[in-house]
DNA sequence: AGCACGCCGACT
DNA sequence: GTCGGCGTGCTC
């Protein structure tokens, strides 16, 4: 029987290929080991699954030899590559798609050796496979031997004594500065008055760091039990090693005590402590550990804080790097010189050796569900991937999400309370709604700006302490709408409205602090007159990125009369700077932009540069901001009123860590809260600073209405650029759930088809048909039912992308 | 996803 | 008469 390979090859089908095994690749062709396949008159990089010996379930005439192998160590460990397989099934996802995000990037060596091996040169086709490394830097330095006196005459002696009093160079260098540096060398060389070598420049910023190890600080009594918890987790852990042998082992988790945990912790408590200790549990137990951060908390102050702790034994994984420093990252853990990975989402696929902990911070964090191409959570990933490499899983945050309460309500997960703030025992931040039904605009004449809140803003000014005021939305004035018809102006190709802006380049960013000569925003919805600058205004497109000028007339009616009507960060900041025109103002939102500006703009507010800051989401994530006394919520209802089960928890979990930034350190902290629904659950409980009880009511509302975690759901999302054509294809499918055994018992609800919340976007139509059920097996029947017809069953006008656990329910 | 093969418009 | 449009079919 001949020696066949199951192989993932990189295209969008679910199934793997069969491959023959040449005898000569017999011993090295293992799973996980990259290979290159010929599929469809094309060479590409396939990935193995399995290797047996077996007759083929297929012709065997169709059957290929593997044309070569890339890697003498397969590229992903047999953890890896079982969970990713995992992965690909519980998302139908392709698996060729899925492992894609876990290999890294091909050798250029690599690339060289396997076009000498198979003879293919031209025709091998890496795709959109990266390319790194090859790239070497030849380095020059100074030997001890002396020269005989007079011997070197003109760049030949001043290249000698240029090495010998600033050590070594690389030889680059050396060619700016001395035209004839190469032939310089060549002789220096020759004489053995220098020595030239090769090498690969040095990677990443992060690992020139110089390390300063900090000292483990105390921990309080719970942090103490927390840890001891957790350690007691990963003694339970069977010893590492041997698991790539014994694939059987991989099968079941090698622990029976519980293994994973909901680590909750109040803002300030000392999480990220005891998650330094559990690491350092893990490490003396002769395993690998892999921390998951929401993306915007990656930032160097944190991995600073993690680098302290472990030195060279931290691989930080972010979306910043350089395909070769991500490469250098990827390497260092899959060959074992390090053992601790950080990273957002992404970081899930971390190579990191003898798993045996996975944290998640802050667990509850939006950003780890990926919402594009595989759309999974790497937070319920983390879960199983710890799960199925026997290792220890803990999820961290202050307000947990309703899926990981309902886990430790079944027994999933092992509940690890930090009640206290670890520095300071009393004083949370002492919370004040207003109600704006009650309290109209302030003195500034906007209705954004309450009294109190007014009156909040001048009493912190006037102590010399600082404010953020928190809007949640971006933006001058969102959207343009016509004073005479009341049409919305919205984007030709999306559904939506569109958002104003005013005139500022991206290249020309404006200072961060507005001075006296900031403009002057008028209150209230203001016309957009028709002497703003012509570059002073444009009309952008949050969805598909259109960006055009302001037009002078409603589209629909042909009036004059634009209004720009709707409130945000742009606009606040500009009123805010008119109505305290002492106040040094900034404002943090994704338009300020860029990763640097934005760390720019929090290092001046800790310097006490600014007095007011005015932000988006981006001022809620965890900067320690010890001046700050003042937050404001400007409009607390607006997260709340959006077409989704989640905007309770989401607007709860938003108001609590907005009030989480106010009074840190030794001095008292002051939120004020304005609404119109002082009685939303959402709200009542955030003032309340009562966690445990927002998330108990909210628990017993999904099950009322039947969300998760109640629930399972699936959501079919369908566009096509034929309106009809797309309607037609979510009729289908929900036709076809409706009447398959799993539908008709009605183990699986069907909801829909409907037009999505945003029904066009960038030019094609868009449809959901969800699923709904209490158990995930009849919703996988349903899902896998409806594969097929996907595949095969619909207009080819259609797209469909099958959302498993969606959480963007617009 | 590619990349073929396959049938209908404006061009050397 | 051809070059080429992208519809649909298949890939071990």
């Amino acid at each position: 029987m001949p020696l066949l390979a199951d192989v993932a090859v990189p295209v969008p089908l679910a199934q793997a290929f069969t491959y023959e095994v040449p005898a000569a690749l017999a011993a090295e062709v293992r799973p996980g080991a990259r290979v290159l396949c010929e599929f469809h008159r094309r060479k590409l990089l396939g990935v193995v699954l399995s290797v047996s010996e077996r007759s083929a379930a297929i012709d065997p005439s169709r059957i290929k030899p593997l044309a070569a192998l890339v890697d003498a160590r397969p590229a992903l460990p047999a953890e890896l590559l079982s969970f990713l397989q995992e992965l690909a099934a519980y998302y139908f996802a392709p698996i060729g798609e899925v492992l894609r995000l876990a290999l890294p990037a091909i050798e250029r060596e690599q690339v060289r050796a396997l076009k000498a091996q198979a003879e293919l040169d031209g025709v091998l086709d890496l795709g959109r496979a990266r390319q790194v490394g090859g790239r070497r830097v030849a380095f020059a330095r100074a030997t001890d031997v002396v020269e005989e006196p007079g011997s070197l005459r003109g760049q030949a002696a001043a290249v000698l004594a240029l090495l010998r009093a600033g050590g070594e160079q690389p030889v680059a260098r050396l060619e700016e500065r001395f035209g004839n540096a190469r032939s310089a060398l060549k002789k220096l060389a020759g004489r053995n008055l220098v020595v030239l070598d090769e090498r690969e420049p040095p990677r990443d910023p992060f690992f020139r760091l110089p390390e300063q190890r900090d000292v483990p600080p105390e921990l309080n009594a719970a942090q103490v039990e927390a840890a001891a918890r957790i350690d007691a987790a990963l003694a339970a852990l069977r010893a590492p090693g041997g698991a790539e042998h014994h694939p059987a082992a991989e099968q079941a988790p090698r622990s029976a005590g519980p293994s994973a945990f909901l680590l909750f912790g109040v803002t300030g408590s000392g999480k990220t402590e005891v998650y330094l200790r559990a690491i350092q549990s893990c490490l003396a137990r002769g395993r690998g550990a892999l921390v998951m951060v929401p993306e915007i908390a990656l930032t160097p102050q944190l991995v600073a804080r993690f680098r302290a702790r472990f030195g060279d034994e931290l691989a930080v994984l972010h979306s910043g790097l350089s395909d070769a420093d991500r490469h250098a990252m990827w390497a260092s853990l899959h060959g074992g010189k390090v053992r601790v990975a950080i990273g957002a989402r992404s970081a899930l696929f971390a190579p990191v050796p003898d798993l045996g902990l996975i944290l998640v911070d802050e667990e509850h964090d939006g950003s780890f569900k990926q919402e594009e191409g595989v759309r999974y959570h790497a937070r319920d990933m983390a879960l199983l991937r710890a799960h199925r490499a026997g290792a220890v899983c803990v999820l961290g945050s202050a307000t947990p999400s309703i899926e990981s309460v309902a886990l430790v309500r079944r027994g999933k997960l092992v509940e690890l309370r930090l009640p206290d703030r670890a520095h300071r025992e009393a004083s949370l931040p002492e919370v004040t709604l207003v109600d704006l039904r009650r309290f109209g605009a302030g003195p500034s004449g906007d209705p954004l700006i309450s009294l109190p809140l007014h009156r909040a803003l001048e009493q912190t000014l006037a102590a010399k302490e600082q404010a953020i005021l928190f809007l949640n939305r971006r933006g001058f004035a969102p959207s343009v709408v016509c004073g005479s018809c009341g049409t919305l102006t919205t984007c030709e190709a999306c559904s939506v409205a569109l958002t104003y802006h005013r005139g500022r380049r991206r290249d020309a960013p404006r200072p961060a602090v507005a001075g006296p000569d900031a403009p002057a925003a008028p209150a209230g919805p203001a016309a957009a007159q028709a002497d703003e600058r012509p570059q002073g205004g444009r009309l952008r497109c949050h969805y598909c990125d259109y960006a055009g000028p302001l037009p002078d007339r409603c589209g629909a009616c042909g009036s004059r009369t634009l209004l720009l009507e709707g409130l945000g960060t742009e606009r606040l900041e500009a009123t805010i700077a008119e109505s305290f025109p002492e106040a040094r103002v900034a404002r943090l939102d994704r338009d300020v932009a860029g990763k640097d500006r934005s760390q720019a703009i929090l290092a001046r507010m800790r310097e006490g540069k600014i007095d007011i800051l005015v932000g988006t989401q981006m001022v809620t994530k965890g900067h320690d901001l010890p001046n700050v006394t003042l937050v404001g919520v400007v409009n607390a209802d607006a997260a709340l009123g959006l077409p989704d089960f989640r905007a309770a928890e989401r607007g709860f979990q938003l108001l609590v860590q907005v009030a989480g930034r106010a009074g840190r350190r030794d001095r008292p902290g002051r939120v004020l809260i304005q609404t119109r629904n002082p009685e939303h659950p959402a709200i009542a409980f955030a003032a309340a600073h009562d966690v445990p009880g927002f998330l108990e009511r909210e628990i017993r509302d999904r099950e009322e209405v039947g969300y998760p975690p109640a629930t399972r759901l699936a959501l079919l999302r369908i566009d096509a650029v034929d309106e009809g054509v797309g309607r037609g294809a979510a009729a289908k499918l929900a036709a076809h759930a409706r009447t398959c055994p799993e539908g008709v018992a009605r183990r699986v609800e069907v909801l829909g088809p409907s037009a999505a919340p945003i029904a066009r976007l960038r030019g094609r139509y868009r449809f959901r048909v969800l699923l709904r059920a209490r158990e995930r097996g009849p919703l996988r029947i349903v899902l896998a039912a409806l594969t097929g017809l996907i595949r095969d069953g619909l207009d080819r006008g259609a797209r469909v992308i099958i959302d498993v656990d969606p959480v963007a329910m617009l």
